[in-house]
DNA sequence: CATTTATTACGAAATCTTTCGTAAAAACTA
DNA sequence: TAGTTTTTACGAAAGATTTCGTAATAAATG
Protein backbone atom coordinates (compact mmCIF):
# COMPACT_ATOMS: atom_id res chain seq x y z
CA UNK A 1 0.00 0.00 0.00
CA UNK A 2 1.78 3.12 -0.56
CA UNK A 3 0.74 6.09 1.01
CA UNK A 4 1.75 9.54 -0.68
CA UNK A 5 2.08 12.07 2.55
CA UNK A 6 3.67 15.17 0.41
CA UNK A 7 3.23 18.36 2.24
CA UNK A 8 4.55 21.24 -0.17
CA UNK A 9 7.25 22.61 1.62
CA UNK A 10 6.79 26.77 2.32
CA UNK A 11 9.00 29.03 -0.09
CA UNK A 12 11.26 29.80 3.11
CA UNK A 13 11.06 26.29 4.12
CA UNK A 14 12.62 25.39 0.48
CA UNK A 15 15.21 28.06 1.25
CA UNK A 16 16.62 25.97 3.89
CA UNK A 17 15.98 22.49 2.33
CA UNK A 18 18.28 23.92 -0.75
CA UNK A 19 21.37 24.93 1.74
CA UNK A 20 20.91 21.85 3.28
CA UNK A 21 20.77 19.54 0.46
CA UNK A 22 23.55 21.73 -1.10
CA UNK A 23 25.87 21.70 2.50
CA UNK A 24 24.69 18.94 3.94
CA UNK A 25 24.07 18.17 7.62
CA UNK A 26 23.94 22.02 9.23
CA UNK A 27 23.67 23.88 12.66
CA UNK A 28 21.39 26.94 12.72
CA UNK A 29 24.49 29.08 12.99
CA UNK A 30 25.70 27.68 9.13
CA UNK A 31 21.87 27.63 7.38
CA UNK A 32 21.56 31.41 8.81
CA UNK A 33 24.44 32.49 7.61
CA UNK A 34 24.33 30.91 4.50
CA UNK A 35 20.42 32.26 3.62
CA UNK A 36 22.12 35.72 4.90
CA UNK A 37 24.12 35.60 1.99
CA UNK A 38 20.84 36.44 0.14
CA UNK A 39 18.83 38.21 2.02
CA UNK A 40 18.06 39.64 5.43
CA UNK A 41 17.08 36.98 8.07
CA UNK A 42 17.03 37.01 11.69
CA UNK A 43 18.76 34.05 13.64
CA UNK A 44 15.59 33.31 15.65
CA UNK A 45 13.16 33.36 12.03
CA UNK A 46 15.56 30.55 10.93
CA UNK A 47 15.87 28.12 14.01
CA UNK A 48 11.65 28.60 14.32
CA UNK A 49 11.68 27.41 10.59
CA UNK A 50 13.85 24.60 11.78
CA UNK A 51 12.23 23.45 14.25
CA UNK A 52 8.59 23.71 12.74
CA UNK A 53 10.38 21.62 9.59
CA UNK A 54 11.16 18.99 12.45
CA UNK A 55 7.78 18.63 12.96
CA UNK A 56 6.58 18.77 9.49
CA UNK A 57 9.27 15.78 9.37
CA UNK A 58 10.86 17.76 6.91
CA UNK A 59 14.46 17.47 8.19
CA UNK A 60 15.80 15.61 11.52
CA UNK A 61 17.40 17.12 14.05
CA UNK A 62 20.15 15.49 16.32
CA UNK A 63 20.17 17.21 19.44
CA UNK A 64 22.89 14.97 21.22
CA UNK A 65 24.95 18.45 20.94
CA UNK A 66 23.53 21.35 23.08
CA UNK A 67 24.50 22.53 19.24
CA UNK A 68 21.97 20.97 17.07
CA UNK A 69 22.63 19.52 13.59
CA UNK A 70 19.68 19.77 11.27
CA UNK A 71 19.46 17.36 8.04
CA UNK A 72 17.22 17.24 5.28
CA UNK A 73 14.97 14.13 5.87
CA UNK A 74 13.44 14.40 2.71
CA UNK A 75 15.22 13.94 -0.89
CA UNK A 76 16.10 16.47 -3.14
CA UNK A 77 14.83 14.16 -6.48
CA UNK A 78 12.08 13.16 -4.92
CA UNK A 79 10.60 16.87 -3.87
CA UNK A 80 11.71 18.15 -6.94
CA UNK A 81 9.46 15.51 -8.79
CA UNK A 82 6.85 16.54 -6.55
CA UNK A 83 7.10 19.96 -7.46
CA UNK A 84 7.27 19.48 -10.95
CA UNK A 85 3.84 17.34 -10.83
CA UNK A 86 2.90 19.63 -8.98
CA UNK A 87 3.13 22.48 -11.53
CA UNK A 88 2.05 20.63 -14.33
CA UNK A 89 -0.93 20.03 -12.45
CA UNK A 90 -1.49 23.47 -11.74
CA UNK A 91 -0.32 25.66 -14.67
CA UNK A 92 -0.01 23.30 -17.29
CA UNK A 93 -2.54 21.11 -17.79
CA UNK A 94 -0.55 17.86 -17.30
CA UNK A 95 1.59 18.81 -20.21
CA UNK A 96 5.14 18.26 -19.36
CA UNK A 97 6.02 18.84 -23.14
CA UNK A 98 5.06 22.69 -22.48
CA UNK A 99 6.21 22.67 -19.43
CA UNK A 100 9.47 21.56 -20.74
CA UNK A 101 9.78 23.82 -23.67
CA UNK A 102 8.86 26.68 -21.36
CA UNK A 103 12.06 25.45 -19.33
CA UNK A 104 14.00 25.55 -22.14
CA UNK A 105 12.86 28.70 -23.66
CA UNK A 106 13.30 30.86 -21.03
CA UNK A 107 17.02 29.96 -19.76
CA UNK A 108 20.50 29.42 -21.61
CA UNK A 109 20.86 26.30 -20.96
CA UNK A 110 24.51 24.64 -22.61
CA UNK A 111 25.51 22.70 -25.06
CA UNK A 112 26.38 20.09 -23.13
CA UNK A 113 22.87 19.83 -21.08
CA UNK A 114 21.00 20.21 -23.92
CA UNK A 115 22.92 16.99 -25.50
CA UNK A 116 22.39 15.30 -22.51
CA UNK A 117 18.59 15.99 -22.86
CA UNK A 118 18.26 14.99 -26.20
CA UNK A 119 20.36 11.55 -24.71
CA UNK A 120 17.37 10.78 -22.67
CA UNK A 121 14.57 12.05 -24.70
CA UNK A 122 16.39 8.95 -26.93
CA UNK A 123 16.91 6.67 -24.30
CA UNK A 124 12.43 7.40 -23.36
CA UNK A 125 11.66 6.90 -27.03
CA UNK A 126 13.42 3.59 -26.30
CA UNK A 127 16.90 4.15 -27.93
CA UNK A 128 16.15 3.23 -31.22
CA UNK A 129 14.71 6.34 -32.61
CA UNK B 1 11.09 52.21 -18.43
CA UNK B 2 9.48 48.05 -17.85
CA UNK B 3 7.52 47.83 -14.82
CA UNK B 4 7.34 44.01 -14.18
CA UNK B 5 4.61 43.66 -11.86
CA UNK B 6 4.24 39.87 -11.73
CA UNK B 7 2.81 38.81 -8.36
CA UNK B 8 2.59 35.32 -8.04
CA UNK B 9 -1.11 34.06 -8.09
CA UNK B 10 -1.74 31.76 -5.25
CA UNK B 11 -3.20 28.29 -5.92
CA UNK B 12 -6.41 28.87 -5.57
CA UNK B 13 -6.27 32.02 -8.04
CA UNK B 14 -4.24 29.64 -10.28
CA UNK B 15 -6.83 26.89 -10.36
CA UNK B 16 -9.51 29.72 -11.49
CA UNK B 17 -6.67 30.86 -14.25
CA UNK B 18 -6.83 27.33 -15.28
CA UNK B 19 -10.93 27.32 -16.03
CA UNK B 20 -10.31 31.02 -17.40
CA UNK B 21 -7.69 30.06 -19.80
CA UNK B 22 -9.10 27.37 -20.76
CA UNK B 23 -13.30 27.94 -20.95
CA UNK B 24 -12.44 31.89 -21.72
CA UNK B 25 -14.53 34.71 -20.41
CA UNK B 26 -16.92 33.36 -17.80
CA UNK B 27 -19.48 33.86 -15.28
CA UNK B 28 -18.72 32.94 -11.43
CA UNK B 29 -21.17 30.07 -11.85
CA UNK B 30 -19.95 28.70 -14.75
CA UNK B 31 -16.03 29.20 -13.02
CA UNK B 32 -17.79 27.64 -9.69
CA UNK B 33 -19.56 24.86 -11.55
CA UNK B 34 -16.05 23.87 -13.01
CA UNK B 35 -14.00 24.29 -9.71
CA UNK B 36 -16.64 21.96 -7.78
CA UNK B 37 -16.21 19.16 -10.49
CA UNK B 38 -12.57 18.75 -8.39
CA UNK B 39 -13.92 19.91 -5.26
CA UNK B 40 -16.27 21.62 -2.86
CA UNK B 41 -15.51 24.94 -2.99
CA UNK B 42 -18.64 27.23 -2.09
CA UNK B 43 -19.88 29.60 -4.61
CA UNK B 44 -19.14 32.93 -2.85
CA UNK B 45 -15.48 31.83 -2.02
CA UNK B 46 -15.53 31.40 -5.87
CA UNK B 47 -16.67 34.96 -6.18
CA UNK B 48 -14.78 36.38 -3.30
CA UNK B 49 -11.68 35.14 -5.20
CA UNK B 50 -12.48 36.80 -8.26
CA UNK B 51 -13.06 40.26 -6.47
CA UNK B 52 -9.32 39.89 -5.21
CA UNK B 53 -8.30 38.95 -8.54
CA UNK B 54 -10.05 41.87 -10.16
CA UNK B 55 -7.96 44.09 -7.43
CA UNK B 56 -5.10 42.33 -8.18
CA UNK B 57 -5.41 42.84 -11.85
CA UNK B 58 -5.31 39.19 -12.73
CA UNK B 59 -8.49 38.72 -14.03
CA UNK B 60 -11.14 41.50 -15.89
CA UNK B 61 -14.48 42.14 -15.11
CA UNK B 62 -17.13 43.18 -17.44
CA UNK B 63 -19.80 44.42 -15.49
CA UNK B 64 -22.37 45.32 -18.17
CA UNK B 65 -24.99 42.57 -17.34
CA UNK B 66 -25.68 42.15 -13.84
CA UNK B 67 -24.35 38.70 -14.10
CA UNK B 68 -20.21 39.76 -14.48
CA UNK B 69 -18.38 38.39 -17.07
CA UNK B 70 -14.65 37.44 -15.65
CA UNK B 71 -11.92 37.34 -17.89
CA UNK B 72 -7.77 36.46 -17.31
CA UNK B 73 -5.61 39.18 -18.21
CA UNK B 74 -2.34 37.55 -17.99
CA UNK B 75 -1.58 35.72 -20.42
CA UNK B 76 -1.28 31.25 -19.59
CA UNK B 77 2.35 31.79 -21.34
CA UNK B 78 3.65 34.37 -19.78
CA UNK B 79 2.67 33.57 -15.74
CA UNK B 80 3.87 29.77 -17.37
CA UNK B 81 7.80 31.36 -17.95
CA UNK B 82 7.63 33.39 -14.40
CA UNK B 83 6.31 29.92 -12.35
CA UNK B 84 8.81 28.20 -14.08
CA UNK B 85 11.28 30.39 -13.49
CA UNK B 86 10.49 31.16 -9.91
CA UNK B 87 10.35 26.90 -9.75
CA UNK B 88 13.90 26.86 -11.26
CA UNK B 89 14.97 28.91 -8.97
CA UNK B 90 13.63 27.92 -5.60
CA UNK B 91 14.37 24.22 -5.89
CA UNK B 92 16.68 23.46 -9.12
CA UNK B 93 19.39 25.95 -8.29
CA UNK B 94 18.66 27.26 -11.62
CA UNK B 95 19.61 23.67 -13.79
CA UNK B 96 17.23 24.07 -16.61
CA UNK B 97 17.75 20.32 -17.32
CA UNK B 98 17.69 19.02 -13.76
CA UNK B 99 14.20 20.01 -14.11
CA UNK B 100 13.41 19.04 -17.72
CA UNK B 101 14.97 15.59 -16.85
CA UNK B 102 12.39 15.70 -13.96
CA UNK B 103 8.84 16.45 -15.90
CA UNK B 104 10.14 13.81 -18.62
CA UNK B 105 11.26 11.01 -16.05
CA UNK B 106 8.14 11.41 -14.00
CA UNK B 107 5.43 11.90 -16.87
CA UNK B 108 4.21 9.77 -19.82
CA UNK B 109 4.99 11.90 -22.81
CA UNK B 110 3.91 10.41 -26.07
CA UNK B 111 6.76 9.75 -28.82
CA UNK B 112 5.25 12.97 -31.05
CA UNK B 113 5.74 15.10 -27.71
CA UNK B 114 9.49 14.17 -27.47
CA UNK B 115 10.00 14.67 -31.02
CA UNK B 116 8.87 17.38 -30.59
CA UNK B 117 10.69 18.56 -27.88
CA UNK B 118 13.79 17.11 -29.37
CA UNK B 119 13.33 19.67 -32.21
CA UNK B 120 13.19 22.67 -30.43
CA UNK B 121 16.93 21.22 -28.83
CA UNK B 122 18.19 21.44 -32.22
CA UNK B 123 16.82 24.48 -32.82
CA UNK B 124 18.56 25.85 -29.71
CA UNK B 125 21.55 24.29 -30.30
CA UNK B 126 21.62 25.56 -33.78
CA UNK B 127 20.86 29.30 -33.00
CA UNK B 128 23.28 28.78 -30.56
CA UNK B 129 25.80 27.42 -32.74
C1' DC C 1 -47.54 42.40 -7.15
C1' DA C 2 -45.53 39.02 -3.88
C1' DT C 3 -42.41 35.47 -3.52
C1' DT C 4 -38.55 32.97 -4.77
C1' DT C 5 -34.09 32.63 -6.88
C1' DA C 6 -29.63 34.38 -8.38
C1' DT C 7 -26.08 37.53 -7.93
C1' DT C 8 -23.00 40.87 -5.91
C1' DA C 9 -20.84 43.14 -1.89
C1' DC C 10 -18.36 42.81 2.02
C1' DG C 11 -16.78 41.85 6.61
C1' DA C 12 -14.68 38.70 9.21
C1' DA C 13 -13.32 34.17 10.90
C1' DA C 14 -10.01 30.51 10.31
C1' DT C 15 -5.81 29.03 8.79
C1' DC C 16 -1.21 29.19 7.25
C1' DT C 17 3.25 31.47 6.92
C1' DT C 18 6.86 34.36 8.30
C1' DT C 19 9.07 37.08 11.54
C1' DC C 20 10.77 38.43 15.82
C1' DG C 21 11.16 39.47 20.93
C1' DT C 22 12.13 37.59 25.25
C1' DA C 23 13.64 34.29 28.39
C1' DA C 24 16.06 30.29 29.97
C1' DA C 25 19.88 27.31 29.71
C1' DA C 26 24.49 26.11 28.46
C1' DA C 27 29.11 27.20 27.32
C1' DC C 28 32.79 30.13 27.14
C1' DT C 29 36.04 33.82 28.96
C1' DA C 30 38.54 36.84 31.74
C1' DT D 1 33.34 32.66 39.78
C1' DA D 2 31.02 36.55 37.45
C1' DG D 3 29.94 38.23 33.28
C1' DT D 4 29.46 37.58 28.35
C1' DT D 5 28.15 34.99 24.38
C1' DT D 6 25.67 31.35 22.10
C1' DT D 7 21.96 28.51 21.59
C1' DT D 8 17.34 26.74 22.22
C1' DA D 9 12.40 27.32 23.41
C1' DC D 10 8.32 29.41 22.69
C1' DG D 11 4.64 32.68 22.38
C1' DA D 12 2.78 35.87 19.67
C1' DA D 13 2.44 39.56 16.28
C1' DA D 14 2.00 40.56 11.41
C1' DG D 15 0.74 39.31 7.03
C1' DA D 16 -1.25 36.50 3.48
C1' DT D 17 -4.70 33.20 1.96
C1' DT D 18 -8.92 30.84 1.97
C1' DT D 19 -13.45 30.28 3.33
C1' DC D 20 -17.96 31.52 4.42
C1' DG D 21 -22.07 34.00 6.48
C1' DT D 22 -25.14 37.67 5.90
C1' DA D 23 -27.24 41.34 3.65
C1' DA D 24 -28.62 44.03 -0.24
C1' DT D 25 -30.07 44.15 -4.83
C1' DA D 26 -31.82 42.54 -9.17
C1' DA D 27 -34.21 39.29 -11.86
C1' DA D 28 -37.40 35.73 -12.65
C1' DT D 29 -41.68 33.38 -11.54
C1' DG D 30 -46.38 32.49 -10.43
Amino acid sequence: MMQSNFQRPTEAELEILQVLWTSGPSTVRQINDTLQTKREVGYTTTLKLLQIMAQKNLVEVDKRQRTHIYEASIEQETTQKQLVDQLLDAAFGGSAKKLVMQALGNKKTSQKELEEIKKMIERLEGGAQ
